[in-house]
DNA sequence: GCCAACGTTGGC
DNA sequence: GCCAACGTTGGC
């Protein structure tokens, strides 16, 4: 089992779009290194959804449905998954909390801001559960 | 809206 | 294969 990090920005897909979709293809990743994260991806695997740009915070959980296959949306060799939303947090963790704690501070996430995609071991995902309360 | 950080592209 | 130029992302 791993875990993971979604990041969107909530003006164009949100978690509440996720939940009202109930499952959505997670496509359009044009990034090397998130698209690799993609393909390491297993059904069953967790993701923290995060909303970039507008909040800042980690908001969700959902799990991926569909293991990496061909994005629709290209001739390229680009990725797409399946997720959907398991539950979302009781509190959001925002990146403040994130960036300040020794745990998490050290993520992908914050390392490397502009990857949409980053994997977290269990200790940061547990840690960022605790953060939200659950 | 600005700009720093990073990835990608293309000329050499 | 190097690196300057450019585009994009995302925090502020």
């Amino acid at each position: 089992m791993k875990y993971w990090i979604l990041k969107s920005e909530p003006d164009v897909y949100s978690y509440s779009d996720l939940v009202k979709d109930g499952k959505v293809t997670w496509d359009g990743i044009r990034n090397y290194q998130a698209r690799n994260n993609l393909r390491a991806m297993k059904t069953g695997d967790l993701a923290l959804f995060y909303h970039s740009n507008v909040g800042k915070e980690a908001v969700g959980i959902c799990k991926i449905v569909k293991e990496a296959y061909q994005d629709a949306g290209t001739d390229g060799d680009w990725s797409a998954v399946d997720i959907a939303p398991v539950k979302p947090l009781k509190k959001p963790v925002t990146l403040e909390q994130i960036k300040k704690d020794p745990i998490l501070k050290n993520t992908l996430l914050v390392r490397n801001s502009r990857i949409s995609v980053s994997p977290l071991n269990s200790d940061e995902y547990k840690r960022i559960l605790t953060l939200a309360g659950s």
